[in-house]
DNA sequence: CGTCGGACTTGACACTGTCAACCACGCATG
DNA sequence: CATGCGTGGTTGACAGTGTCAAGTCCGACG
């Protein structure tokens, strides 16, 4: 009963989340809905605004985590820590809206700029957190070289937090575990060694 | 022309390059081996078993390249990190066969078990070094807590490398170089800040 | 020679995304 | 009041898809 824009998108999520993203099927979800094939047609156009709509809602809510990490009390290496805890956990409690997001073939970043933009939300949040972490060292105007360490530092961050979410999500690492607990301590483990190895001690 | 079974695949392999796995069609595949709609169907059966030997073929040479890395000359570090770069280029010269190697829900490994034991052979690969490179400070029996500790770096070292890879081929990190030399530089420059942070000099 | 099996074709089915036309109704304007 | 119109919805059609079923061709082998 409540707007059908809004019920086609979770129709659309539960489908993704349900049977993959390749079972999603406008006609599907209108069945879901209880309505004609052609009604949620008329509010999208075409298949792929859906998912654009789910892509820029997704990278918002993961943006709001990772910047709640970053309003958290604590040191700079605990927040960090927080904040890639945070990445991992969205994974795993909306697989399908992190598996969509991260597969740009299916929305047209020209066409849909809005998820993009979301994106850089997220990824900006990132890079606050990291930089805050590494680049107080030396005060002063960073050079060239302080500058790309900088840069690979972001990356190697958000390259460690991302490869653990997505082989949790979708690798064999989600083989390994029976329980969600063991699981969960092994990401904890991982997390903890990765931050101390990059010199923060986050405990 | 050659054997119309390695036409298919490398046809669908080159159909998901282009237009994406959702482009993949069993009769456009068809259409460009100049054969009939169904002859690929009597090869395969399903269009699953295309994929899953797709993926399996993947995994087989994704494992040889790491394989081939292990067997370099140079300390185990330097090995180590010569096969975190293979991983990456893998990944980089063959986006298509890495992006559906990670995609579980396209095979059901219990009915295509090749796939899945193809993707073990490379993952015994990433153990083998990661425990050389770790493994050997304290001889003797490990403890619980050591062994425990040696599955966070197998994962935190998998995490970093597969991070690397999907956010160059599918995140937004492809779209913040010009060029490949660029890119390249970065991704060198952040697997050795990578190396150098876990405790391991690979210069 | 016969037949038998594998490689391939043709034809059909249900399903999909999308286009087009049509319908009902609330609401502002003549 | 009547009229027009946009909004949210419907039904029907089309091409394209994966897959099933049956038919065709041809070379090997008894």
């Amino acid at each position: 009963m409540t707007d059908l824009r809004e019920q086609v998108l979770s129709a659309s999520l539960a489908l993704i989340e349900e049977e993959g993203l390749g079972a999603l099927s406008l006609r599907e979800v209108a069945r879901r809905a209880g309505v004609s094939h052609q009604a949620p047609y008329h509010h999208f156009g075409h298949k792929e605004a859906i998912v654009a709509e789910l892509v820029s809602r997704g990278f918002t809510r993961l943006a709001e985590r990772l910047e709640a990490a970053e309003r958290t009390r604590g040191t700079p290496a605990r927040r960090l820590m927080r904040s890639g805890l945070a990445y991992v956990d969205f994974a795993l409690s909306e697989p399908a809206s992190f598996r969509v997001m991260f597969r740009p073939e299916l929305v047209d970043g020209a066409r849909f700029p809005a998820s993009g933009e979301a994106g850089s939300r997220a990824y900006a949040a990132l890079v606050r957190l990291v930089t805050e972490c590494h680049g107080d060292r030396r005060a002063g105007k960073p050079t060239a070289a302080a500058r790309r360490r900088l840069e690979a530092l972001v990356t190697m961050h958000w390259s460690m937090v991302h490869g653990l979410a997505t082989l949790l999500i979708d690798g064999s690492l989600c083989q390994r575990f029976r329980t969600a607990r063991e699981r969960d301590a092994h990401v904890l483990r991982t997390m903890e060694l990765f931050m101390q190895s990059t010199g923060m001690r986050s405990d």
